[in-house]
RNA sequence: GUCCCCUUCGUCUAGCCCGGCCCAGGACACCAGGUUUUCAUCCUGGCGACAGGGGUUCGAAUCCCCUAGGGGACGCCA
Protein backbone atom coordinates (compact mmCIF):
# COMPACT_ATOMS: atom_id res chain seq x y z
CA UNK A 1 0.00 0.00 0.00
CA UNK A 2 1.52 3.22 -0.88
CA UNK A 3 1.96 6.20 1.41
CA UNK A 4 -1.87 8.51 1.11
CA UNK A 5 -0.56 11.96 -0.79
CA UNK A 6 -3.16 14.74 -0.22
CA UNK A 7 -3.12 18.21 -1.43
CA UNK A 8 -4.60 21.64 -0.45
CA UNK A 9 -4.36 24.06 -3.88
CA UNK A 10 -5.36 27.13 -2.84
CA UNK A 11 -5.41 30.29 -5.54
CA UNK A 12 -4.18 33.73 -3.66
CA UNK A 13 -6.93 35.55 -4.38
CA UNK A 14 -6.49 37.85 -0.78
CA UNK A 15 -8.69 35.66 1.23
CA UNK A 16 -9.46 32.47 2.90
CA UNK A 17 -12.37 31.43 2.67
CA UNK A 18 -13.72 29.36 5.44
CA UNK A 19 -15.22 26.50 2.79
CA UNK A 20 -11.45 26.67 1.43
CA UNK A 21 -10.15 26.18 5.33
CA UNK A 22 -12.55 23.28 5.46
CA UNK A 23 -11.31 21.45 2.33
CA UNK A 24 -7.72 22.37 4.12
CA UNK A 25 -8.66 21.18 6.70
CA UNK A 26 -10.10 17.80 5.53
CA UNK A 27 -6.87 16.85 3.69
CA UNK A 28 -4.90 17.60 6.69
CA UNK A 29 -6.75 15.50 8.96
CA UNK A 30 -6.67 12.48 6.54
CA UNK A 31 -3.04 12.81 5.56
CA UNK A 32 -2.52 13.00 9.52
CA UNK A 33 -4.91 10.07 9.89
CA UNK A 34 -3.27 7.89 7.47
CA UNK A 35 0.22 9.09 7.85
CA UNK A 36 0.48 10.39 5.00
CA UNK A 37 1.57 13.79 3.52
CA UNK A 38 -0.02 16.74 3.22
CA UNK A 39 1.14 19.43 0.14
CA UNK A 40 0.20 22.95 -0.23
CA UNK A 41 0.33 23.91 -3.67
CA UNK A 42 -0.17 27.51 -4.97
CA UNK A 43 -2.54 27.59 -7.92
CA UNK A 44 -1.48 30.97 -8.80
CA UNK A 45 -1.30 30.93 -12.85
CA UNK A 46 -2.96 33.84 -14.53
CA UNK A 47 -3.80 36.08 -11.57
CA UNK A 48 -2.34 39.58 -11.18
CA UNK A 49 -3.70 39.11 -7.63
CA UNK A 50 -1.11 36.79 -7.16
CA UNK A 51 0.91 39.07 -4.28
CA UNK A 52 3.10 38.16 -0.80
CA UNK A 53 0.24 39.94 0.62
CA UNK A 54 -2.43 37.56 -0.93
CA UNK A 55 0.01 34.62 -0.28
CA UNK A 56 0.21 35.89 3.46
CA UNK A 57 -3.09 35.59 3.97
CA UNK A 58 -3.59 31.94 3.15
CA UNK A 59 -0.46 31.15 5.16
CA UNK A 60 -1.39 32.85 8.07
CA UNK A 61 -4.99 31.48 8.25
CA UNK A 62 -3.64 27.44 7.69
CA UNK A 63 -0.68 28.17 10.29
CA UNK A 64 -3.40 29.39 12.98
CA UNK A 65 -5.90 26.84 12.65
CA UNK A 66 -2.98 24.25 13.20
CA UNK A 67 -2.79 22.95 9.66
CA UNK A 68 0.97 22.40 8.92
CA UNK A 69 1.60 21.13 5.38
CA UNK A 70 4.81 18.49 4.92
CA UNK A 71 5.45 20.14 1.41
CA UNK A 72 4.82 23.34 -0.11
CA UNK A 73 6.12 26.76 -0.66
CA UNK A 74 8.51 27.86 2.58
CA UNK A 75 8.99 23.90 3.67
CA UNK A 76 9.95 22.52 0.39
CA UNK A 77 9.66 18.74 -1.03
CA UNK A 78 10.98 16.96 -3.55
CA UNK A 79 7.47 17.51 -5.60
CA UNK A 80 8.68 21.09 -6.36
CA UNK A 81 8.23 23.32 -7.42
CA UNK A 82 4.83 24.54 -5.49
CA UNK A 83 3.82 27.14 -7.63
CA UNK A 84 2.33 26.83 -10.50
CA UNK A 85 3.69 30.25 -11.91
CA UNK A 86 6.75 28.08 -11.78
CA UNK A 87 5.68 25.05 -13.38
CA UNK A 88 5.60 26.32 -17.22
CA UNK A 89 7.97 23.67 -18.28
CA UNK A 90 6.14 20.72 -16.87
CA UNK A 91 3.00 22.03 -18.40
CA UNK A 92 4.21 22.03 -21.53
CA UNK A 93 6.23 18.50 -21.29
CA UNK A 94 2.58 17.30 -20.73
CA UNK A 95 1.13 18.78 -23.59
CA UNK A 96 3.60 17.38 -25.73
CA UNK A 97 2.27 14.13 -24.28
CA UNK A 98 -1.53 14.63 -25.29
CA UNK A 99 -0.02 16.01 -28.53
CA UNK A 100 1.90 12.82 -29.67
CA UNK A 101 -1.45 11.18 -28.48
CA UNK A 102 -3.04 13.29 -31.03
CA UNK A 103 -5.17 14.61 -28.19
CA UNK A 104 -5.44 17.95 -28.96
CA UNK A 105 -5.76 20.72 -31.84
CA UNK A 106 -5.94 24.10 -32.52
CA UNK A 107 -8.76 26.73 -32.43
CA UNK A 108 -8.98 30.02 -32.98
CA UNK A 109 -5.61 30.45 -31.10
CA UNK A 110 -6.52 28.33 -27.89
CA UNK A 111 -5.06 24.46 -27.79
CA UNK A 112 -8.51 22.45 -26.94
CA UNK A 113 -8.42 18.72 -25.59
CA UNK A 114 -10.28 16.76 -28.04
CA UNK A 115 -12.86 13.99 -26.58
CA UNK A 116 -13.14 10.62 -28.11
CA UNK A 117 -16.58 9.84 -29.41
CA UNK A 118 -19.25 10.81 -32.18
CA UNK A 119 -19.24 14.22 -33.49
CA UNK A 120 -22.77 16.41 -33.73
CA UNK A 121 -24.10 19.72 -33.41
CA UNK A 122 -26.32 20.52 -31.71
CA UNK A 123 -28.22 24.37 -30.10
CA UNK A 124 -27.26 24.79 -26.59
CA UNK A 125 -29.72 26.28 -24.58
CA UNK A 126 -27.21 27.98 -22.00
CA UNK A 127 -24.90 29.35 -24.30
CA UNK A 128 -27.51 30.40 -27.26
CA UNK A 129 -25.90 29.31 -29.97
CA UNK A 130 -25.04 25.91 -31.97
CA UNK A 131 -22.27 24.02 -30.66
CA UNK A 132 -20.35 20.77 -31.69
CA UNK A 133 -20.96 18.06 -29.12
CA UNK A 134 -19.68 14.76 -28.65
CA UNK A 135 -20.87 11.42 -27.60
CA UNK A 136 -18.10 10.89 -25.07
CA UNK A 137 -18.21 7.72 -22.60
CA UNK A 138 -19.55 8.49 -19.33
CA UNK A 139 -16.64 8.53 -17.03
CA UNK A 140 -17.17 6.84 -13.67
CA UNK A 141 -16.13 8.20 -10.23
CA UNK A 142 -15.97 5.95 -7.76
CA UNK A 143 -15.94 9.02 -5.21
CA UNK A 144 -15.91 7.49 -1.27
CA UNK A 145 -17.95 10.01 0.04
CA UNK A 146 -21.14 9.83 -2.70
CA UNK A 147 -20.64 6.39 -4.64
CA UNK A 148 -20.74 5.62 -7.80
CA UNK A 149 -20.94 8.73 -9.96
CA UNK A 150 -21.24 8.62 -13.79
CA UNK A 151 -20.75 11.70 -16.06
CA UNK A 152 -19.88 12.29 -19.63
CA UNK A 153 -18.16 15.72 -20.45
CA UNK A 154 -19.93 16.54 -23.96
CA UNK A 155 -17.58 19.13 -25.36
CA UNK A 156 -14.07 19.36 -25.78
CA UNK A 157 -12.54 21.81 -23.82
CA UNK A 158 -9.58 24.60 -23.77
CA UNK A 159 -6.28 23.21 -22.13
CA UNK A 160 -4.04 26.62 -23.25
CA UNK A 161 -5.75 29.95 -23.50
CA UNK A 162 -4.46 31.92 -26.68
CA UNK A 163 -2.32 33.90 -24.40
CA UNK A 164 -0.12 30.63 -24.29
CA UNK A 165 -1.32 30.21 -20.10
CA UNK A 166 -2.21 27.22 -19.54
CA UNK A 167 -5.80 26.81 -17.33
CA UNK A 168 -6.94 24.99 -14.50
CA UNK A 169 -8.12 21.77 -15.26
CA UNK A 170 -4.91 21.24 -16.94
CA UNK A 171 -2.65 22.22 -14.37
CA UNK A 172 -4.34 20.34 -11.74
CA UNK A 173 -4.29 17.63 -13.18
CA UNK A 174 -0.76 17.33 -14.43
CA UNK A 175 0.27 18.80 -11.05
CA UNK A 176 -1.61 16.11 -9.26
CA UNK A 177 -0.62 13.85 -11.40
CA UNK A 178 3.41 15.06 -11.31
CA UNK A 179 3.20 15.18 -7.44
CA UNK A 180 1.99 11.70 -6.82
CA UNK A 181 -1.12 12.64 -5.20
CA UNK A 182 -3.10 9.53 -4.19
CA UNK A 183 -6.69 11.38 -2.82
CA UNK A 184 -8.58 14.53 -4.21
CA UNK A 185 -10.41 16.09 -1.26
CA UNK A 186 -12.26 18.65 -2.72
CA UNK A 187 -15.82 20.91 -2.34
CA UNK A 188 -18.42 19.14 -4.62
CA UNK A 189 -18.69 22.23 -6.68
CA UNK A 190 -15.64 20.03 -8.26
CA UNK A 191 -17.68 16.88 -8.92
CA UNK A 192 -18.95 18.27 -12.39
CA UNK A 193 -15.28 18.94 -13.17
CA UNK A 194 -14.12 15.41 -12.53
CA UNK A 195 -15.00 14.27 -15.36
CA UNK A 196 -12.25 16.50 -17.24
CA UNK A 197 -10.11 15.64 -14.92
CA UNK A 198 -10.44 11.84 -15.77
CA UNK A 199 -10.63 12.42 -19.15
CA UNK A 200 -7.25 14.08 -18.91
CA UNK A 201 -5.53 11.36 -16.54
CA UNK A 202 -6.51 8.55 -18.80
CA UNK A 203 -5.58 10.16 -21.96
CA UNK A 204 -2.29 10.30 -19.85
CA UNK A 205 -2.45 7.31 -19.65
CA UNK A 206 -2.89 7.34 -15.71
CA UNK A 207 -5.37 6.53 -13.29
CA UNK A 208 -6.87 8.87 -11.60
CA UNK A 209 -6.82 9.65 -7.87
CA UNK A 210 -9.15 8.54 -5.76
CA UNK A 211 -11.53 11.00 -5.64
CA UNK A 212 -13.65 12.39 -1.89
CA UNK A 213 -16.27 15.13 -3.20
CA UNK A 214 -17.10 17.08 0.62
CA UNK A 215 -20.38 18.83 0.84
CA UNK A 216 -20.46 22.58 0.75
CA UNK A 217 -21.00 24.81 3.48
CA UNK A 218 -24.37 27.23 2.53
CA UNK A 219 -24.67 30.73 3.84
CA UNK A 220 -26.46 31.24 7.04
CA UNK A 221 -29.38 33.45 5.87
CA UNK A 222 -30.70 33.22 2.31
CA UNK A 223 -29.81 30.99 -0.52
CA UNK A 224 -26.60 29.44 -2.00
CA UNK A 225 -22.87 28.66 -0.82
CA UNK A 226 -21.12 30.77 1.33
CA UNK A 227 -19.76 33.69 -0.30
CA UNK A 228 -16.60 36.06 0.61
CA UNK A 229 -18.88 38.72 1.13
CA UNK A 230 -21.03 36.47 3.36
CA UNK A 231 -20.55 37.50 7.10
CA UNK A 232 -18.37 35.27 8.65
CA UNK A 233 -17.24 33.53 5.33
CA UNK A 234 -13.45 34.39 6.02
CA UNK A 235 -10.73 32.99 8.38
CA UNK A 236 -9.20 36.44 8.24
CA UNK A 237 -12.44 37.99 10.74
CA UNK A 238 -12.22 35.07 13.58
CA UNK A 239 -8.29 35.76 13.59
CA UNK A 240 -8.99 39.56 14.07
CA UNK A 241 -11.84 38.85 15.66
CA UNK A 242 -10.15 36.58 17.91
CA UNK A 243 -11.36 33.37 17.91
CA UNK A 244 -9.69 30.56 19.63
CA UNK A 245 -8.46 28.80 16.74
CA UNK A 246 -9.49 25.92 18.16
CA UNK A 247 -12.32 26.12 18.28
CA UNK A 248 -13.17 27.72 14.85
CA UNK A 249 -11.32 24.16 13.88
CA UNK A 250 -13.36 22.00 15.78
CA UNK A 251 -16.83 23.55 14.89
CA UNK A 252 -15.40 23.38 10.85
CA UNK A 253 -14.70 19.63 11.33
CA UNK A 254 -18.54 19.34 12.57
CA UNK A 255 -19.53 20.43 9.51
CA UNK A 256 -20.55 17.46 7.67
CA UNK A 257 -18.43 15.01 9.67
CA UNK A 258 -19.23 13.51 13.54
CA UNK A 259 -17.52 10.87 15.58
CA UNK A 260 -20.95 9.25 15.19
CA UNK A 261 -21.16 9.16 19.46
CA UNK A 262 -22.58 12.26 20.65
CA UNK A 263 -19.29 14.41 21.64
CA UNK A 264 -19.04 17.47 19.76
CA UNK A 265 -15.74 19.14 21.28
CA UNK A 266 -13.37 16.75 21.07
CA UNK A 267 -9.15 16.93 20.80
CA UNK A 268 -8.00 17.06 17.02
CA UNK A 269 -5.66 14.45 18.08
CA UNK A 270 -9.12 12.30 19.13
CA UNK A 271 -11.06 13.94 15.26
CA UNK A 272 -7.42 13.04 13.46
CA UNK A 273 -8.07 9.10 14.80
CA UNK A 274 -11.63 8.73 14.40
CA UNK A 275 -11.42 10.85 10.82
CA UNK A 276 -12.04 8.83 7.59
CA UNK A 277 -13.50 9.86 4.14
CA UNK A 278 -16.68 7.50 4.44
CA UNK A 279 -17.95 9.26 7.43
CA UNK A 280 -18.29 12.58 5.58
CA UNK A 281 -21.57 13.39 5.08
CA UNK A 282 -23.17 14.11 1.58
CA UNK A 283 -25.07 16.62 2.05
CA UNK A 284 -24.23 20.63 2.49
CA UNK A 285 -24.06 21.58 5.79
CA UNK A 286 -25.81 25.52 6.50
CA UNK A 287 -23.08 27.77 8.47
CA UNK A 288 -24.34 28.45 11.62
CA UNK A 289 -22.41 31.80 13.87
CA UNK A 290 -24.44 30.74 17.61
CA UNK A 291 -23.05 27.16 17.85
CA UNK A 292 -19.50 28.83 16.59
CA UNK A 293 -19.71 31.14 19.29
CA UNK A 294 -20.78 28.51 21.92
CA UNK A 295 -17.84 26.21 20.79
CA UNK A 296 -15.74 29.17 21.23
CA UNK A 297 -16.93 30.13 24.34
CA UNK A 298 -16.28 26.62 25.65
CA UNK A 299 -12.82 26.98 24.71
CA UNK A 300 -12.27 30.11 26.21
CA UNK A 301 -13.30 29.09 29.22
CA UNK A 302 -11.46 26.16 29.77
CA UNK A 303 -7.88 27.46 28.62
CA UNK A 304 -5.27 28.50 30.67
CA UNK A 305 -5.57 31.15 32.37
CA UNK A 306 -1.93 32.36 31.11
CA UNK A 307 -3.05 32.02 27.37
CA UNK A 308 -6.02 33.62 28.26
CA UNK A 309 -4.96 36.91 29.68
CA UNK A 310 -2.23 37.13 27.01
CA UNK A 311 -4.79 37.02 24.09
CA UNK A 312 -6.98 39.25 26.45
CA UNK A 313 -3.83 41.88 26.55
CA UNK A 314 -2.75 41.95 23.63
CA UNK A 315 -6.34 42.60 21.93
CA UNK A 316 -6.76 45.01 24.51
CA UNK A 317 -4.34 47.24 23.81
CA UNK A 318 -5.08 46.97 19.93
CA UNK A 319 -8.45 47.86 21.56
CA UNK A 320 -6.78 50.82 23.39
CA UNK A 321 -9.29 50.03 26.06
CA UNK A 322 -6.72 49.69 28.75
CA UNK A 323 -6.12 52.57 31.66
CA UNK A 324 -5.99 51.84 35.45
CA UNK A 325 -6.22 54.83 37.83
CA UNK A 326 -6.07 57.22 35.73
CA UNK A 327 -2.35 55.51 34.30
CA UNK A 328 -1.83 55.11 30.32
CA UNK A 329 -1.60 51.99 29.45
CA UNK A 330 2.08 53.49 28.29
CA UNK A 331 2.98 54.11 31.99
CA UNK A 332 2.41 50.57 33.31
CA UNK A 333 4.60 49.03 35.79
CA UNK A 334 4.32 45.47 37.40
CA UNK A 335 1.47 46.49 40.33
CA UNK A 336 -1.05 48.11 36.47
CA UNK A 337 0.28 44.54 34.95
CA UNK A 338 -0.71 42.64 38.55
CA UNK A 339 -3.76 44.59 38.38
CA UNK A 340 -4.94 43.29 34.98
CA UNK A 341 -3.97 39.81 35.58
CA UNK A 342 -6.54 39.40 38.81
CA UNK A 343 -9.14 41.48 35.95
CA UNK A 344 -8.92 38.65 33.66
CA UNK A 345 -8.46 35.91 35.62
CA UNK A 346 -12.00 36.95 37.34
CA UNK A 347 -13.40 37.43 33.75
CA UNK A 348 -12.37 34.26 31.84
CA UNK A 349 -15.23 31.70 33.65
CA UNK A 350 -17.81 34.36 32.28
CA UNK A 351 -16.83 36.57 29.40
CA UNK A 352 -17.91 34.37 25.95
CA UNK A 353 -15.71 36.18 23.83
CA UNK A 354 -12.60 37.80 23.10
CA UNK A 355 -14.13 40.84 21.72
CA UNK A 356 -16.80 41.24 24.02
CA UNK A 357 -14.05 42.16 26.65
CA UNK A 358 -13.51 45.91 26.17
CA UNK A 359 -17.50 46.30 27.03
CA UNK A 360 -17.05 43.21 29.75
CA UNK A 361 -14.25 44.97 31.54
CA UNK A 362 -14.56 48.42 30.59
CA UNK A 363 -15.33 49.95 34.70
CA UNK A 364 -12.48 48.05 36.00
CA UNK A 365 -10.10 50.36 33.74
CA UNK A 366 -11.84 54.10 33.99
CA UNK A 367 -14.15 55.88 36.55
CA UNK A 368 -16.17 56.59 33.91
CA UNK A 369 -18.13 54.16 32.64
CA UNK A 370 -21.87 54.61 32.14
CA UNK A 371 -25.38 52.87 34.03
CA UNK A 372 -26.98 50.69 32.59
CA UNK A 373 -30.18 52.06 32.37
CA UNK A 374 -32.29 48.60 31.96
CA UNK A 375 -30.17 47.22 35.00
CA UNK A 376 -30.61 50.76 37.08
CA UNK A 377 -34.04 50.30 36.88
CA UNK A 378 -34.45 46.67 37.63
CA UNK A 379 -31.80 46.94 40.54
CA UNK A 380 -32.86 50.52 42.38
CA UNK A 381 -36.52 49.59 42.29
CA UNK A 382 -36.75 47.20 44.47
CA UNK A 383 -36.86 47.59 48.54
CA UNK A 384 -34.69 50.45 50.25
CA UNK A 385 -30.79 50.66 48.03
CA UNK A 386 -30.00 53.73 49.13
CA UNK A 387 -30.37 52.68 53.36
CA UNK A 388 -28.87 49.09 51.77
CA UNK A 389 -26.00 50.81 49.97
CA UNK A 390 -25.39 53.46 53.16
CA UNK A 391 -24.86 50.26 55.68
CA UNK A 392 -22.70 48.58 53.31
CA UNK A 393 -20.49 51.47 53.23
CA UNK A 394 -20.19 51.29 56.50
CA UNK A 395 -19.52 48.00 57.08
CA UNK A 396 -16.71 48.21 54.28
CA UNK A 397 -15.01 51.53 55.23
CA UNK A 398 -14.19 49.42 58.49
CA UNK A 399 -12.56 46.63 57.07
CA UNK A 400 -8.91 47.22 56.79
CA UNK A 401 -8.28 45.22 53.35
CA UNK A 402 -10.80 43.35 51.16
CA UNK A 403 -11.03 39.70 50.66
CA UNK A 404 -13.33 37.06 48.76
CA UNK A 405 -13.86 35.67 52.61
CA UNK A 406 -14.31 38.30 54.71
CA UNK A 407 -16.79 40.40 52.65
CA UNK A 408 -19.28 37.30 51.96
CA UNK A 409 -18.83 37.00 55.67
CA UNK A 410 -19.72 40.83 56.74
CA UNK A 411 -22.14 40.91 53.99
CA UNK A 412 -24.07 37.67 55.67
CA UNK A 413 -23.60 38.99 58.92
CA UNK A 414 -24.86 42.74 57.84
CA UNK A 415 -27.81 41.24 56.07
CA UNK A 416 -28.61 39.11 59.40
CA UNK A 417 -28.26 41.97 61.93
CA UNK A 418 -30.48 43.98 59.10
CA UNK A 419 -32.82 41.37 58.22
CA UNK A 420 -32.23 42.54 54.79
CA UNK A 421 -31.70 40.07 51.93
CA UNK A 422 -28.04 39.49 50.85
CA UNK A 423 -29.16 40.39 47.84
CA UNK A 424 -30.43 43.80 48.66
CA UNK A 425 -27.05 44.47 48.80
CA UNK A 426 -25.19 42.59 46.39
CA UNK A 427 -26.95 44.34 43.33
CA UNK A 428 -26.88 47.81 44.26
CA UNK A 429 -23.15 47.59 45.31
CA UNK A 430 -22.59 45.98 41.89
CA UNK A 431 -24.75 48.59 39.93
CA UNK A 432 -23.00 50.95 42.15
CA UNK A 433 -19.25 50.13 41.42
CA UNK A 434 -19.54 48.49 37.50
CA UNK A 435 -22.99 50.03 36.28
CA UNK A 436 -24.19 46.82 35.01
CA UNK A 437 -26.10 44.08 36.68
CA UNK A 438 -23.97 41.24 34.75
CA UNK A 439 -20.08 40.41 35.80
CA UNK A 440 -18.57 38.26 37.27
CA UNK A 441 -18.53 36.77 41.27
CA UNK A 442 -19.11 39.51 43.21
CA UNK A 443 -16.90 39.62 45.98
CA UNK A 444 -14.20 39.00 43.52
CA UNK A 445 -15.10 42.13 41.80
CA UNK A 446 -14.99 44.05 45.15
CA UNK A 447 -11.49 42.31 46.27
CA UNK A 448 -10.16 43.33 42.41
CA UNK A 449 -11.12 46.48 42.19
CA UNK A 450 -9.69 47.10 45.85
CA UNK A 451 -11.52 49.21 48.99
CA UNK A 452 -10.46 52.59 48.48
CA UNK A 453 -11.81 52.46 44.46
CA UNK A 454 -15.29 50.50 45.92
CA UNK A 455 -15.79 53.45 48.91
CA UNK A 456 -15.25 56.43 46.22
CA UNK A 457 -17.90 54.69 43.15
CA UNK A 458 -20.15 54.20 46.60
CA UNK A 459 -19.89 57.57 47.20
CA UNK A 460 -20.19 58.92 43.49
CA UNK A 461 -23.45 56.76 42.99
CA UNK A 462 -25.37 57.69 46.05
CA UNK A 463 -24.50 61.38 45.31
CA UNK A 464 -25.43 61.13 41.58
CA UNK A 465 -28.83 59.12 42.74
CA UNK A 466 -30.20 60.82 45.92
CA UNK A 467 -27.65 63.51 46.34
C1' G B 1 -32.22 24.61 -20.63
C1' U B 2 -28.69 20.25 -19.96
C1' C B 3 -25.88 17.32 -16.63
C1' C B 4 -24.38 15.97 -11.59
C1' C B 5 -25.12 15.80 -6.23
C1' C B 6 -28.30 16.10 -1.99
C1' U B 7 -33.10 15.74 1.29
C1' U B 8 -33.96 13.27 9.70
C1' C B 9 -36.11 18.89 14.75
C1' G B 10 -35.13 26.36 12.87
C1' U B 11 -29.53 24.78 12.54
C1' C B 12 -25.39 20.92 13.04
C1' U B 13 -26.03 15.81 13.43
C1' A B 14 -26.80 10.01 15.33
C1' G B 15 -29.58 6.12 13.19
C1' C B 16 -29.70 4.40 6.91
C1' C B 17 -24.86 0.46 3.82
C1' C B 18 -26.32 -5.00 7.10
C1' G B 19 -35.16 -3.31 7.47
C1' G B 20 -37.75 -4.72 13.64
C1' C B 21 -33.95 -2.48 19.81
C1' C B 22 -36.63 4.52 16.74
C1' C B 23 -44.32 6.59 18.46
C1' A B 24 -36.31 8.60 16.12
C1' G B 25 -31.04 9.98 20.27
C1' G B 26 -27.50 14.24 21.12
C1' A B 27 -25.88 19.42 20.48
C1' C B 28 -26.74 24.81 19.27
C1' A B 29 -30.72 28.21 19.42
C1' C B 30 -35.40 29.19 21.79
C1' C B 31 -38.87 28.74 26.12
C1' A B 32 -39.83 27.41 31.39
C1' G B 33 -38.00 26.12 36.13
C1' G B 34 -33.78 25.50 39.61
C1' U B 35 -28.69 26.49 41.87
C1' U B 36 -25.26 30.43 42.75
C1' U B 37 -24.49 37.16 44.91
C1' U B 38 -25.77 39.06 39.28
C1' C B 39 -25.14 36.62 34.60
C1' A B 40 -23.53 35.35 29.37
C1' U B 41 -21.52 29.61 33.80
C1' C B 42 -23.98 25.14 35.66
C1' C B 43 -28.39 21.64 36.35
C1' U B 44 -33.50 19.98 35.13
C1' G B 45 -37.56 20.11 31.91
C1' G B 46 -40.14 21.74 27.37
C1' C B 47 -40.69 22.89 22.18
C1' G B 48 -39.26 20.46 17.80
C1' A B 49 -37.82 16.27 12.31
C1' C B 50 -37.74 10.93 9.09
C1' A B 51 -39.92 16.40 2.15
C1' G B 52 -44.50 14.15 -0.45
C1' G B 53 -46.57 9.96 -3.02
C1' G B 54 -46.31 5.09 -4.62
C1' G B 55 -44.29 0.26 -4.11
C1' U B 56 -41.41 -4.26 -1.76
C1' U B 57 -42.15 -6.57 3.15
C1' C B 58 -45.37 -9.66 8.60
C1' G B 59 -42.65 -5.03 9.45
C1' A B 60 -39.31 0.90 6.33
C1' A B 61 -36.28 6.84 8.66
C1' U B 62 -33.68 2.53 6.82
C1' C B 63 -34.57 -1.09 0.19
C1' C B 64 -36.83 0.45 -5.00
C1' C B 65 -39.53 4.08 -8.18
C1' C B 66 -41.74 8.83 -9.08
C1' U B 67 -42.64 13.91 -7.76
C1' A B 68 -41.25 18.19 -5.29
C1' G B 69 -37.54 21.10 -3.03
C1' G B 70 -32.36 22.48 -2.21
C1' G B 71 -27.29 22.77 -4.03
C1' G B 72 -23.59 22.66 -7.78
C1' A B 73 -21.51 22.67 -12.73
C1' C B 74 -22.05 24.11 -17.70
C1' G B 75 -15.61 30.23 -18.66
C1' C B 76 -9.68 31.03 -23.10
C1' C B 77 -11.93 31.89 -13.59
C1' A B 78 -9.87 28.69 -10.04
Amino acid sequence: MSEVRVRFAPSPTGFFHIGSARTALFNWLYARHTGGKFVLRIEDTDRERNTEEALAVIFNGMRWLGLNWDEGPEVGGRHGPYFQSERSSVYLDYLEKLRGAGRVYEKDGAVYFRLEGERHTAYDAYKKCEVEKVRATPQVIEDRIRGRVERAEEQDFVLFRKNGQPVFHFVNVVDDLTMGITHVIRGEDHLSNTSKHCELFKAFGVNPPVYAHIPLILKENGPGKMSKRDQGSLIEEYQRRRFVPEAVRNYLCLLGWSPKDDREKLDINEIIQLFDLPAIKSNNARFDEKKLSFLNAAYLREMPVERFTEEAWSFLVGEGALKHEGVEIEGWGSRERRYFNQVMKLCQEKVRSIEDLPRFVAYFFTEDFRIDEKASKKVLNKGDPKARLTEIREVLKGLSALTEDILEEKVRALSEQTGAATGEYIHPTRLAVSGTNVGPSFYGLLTVLGKACVLKRLDAFLARMWG
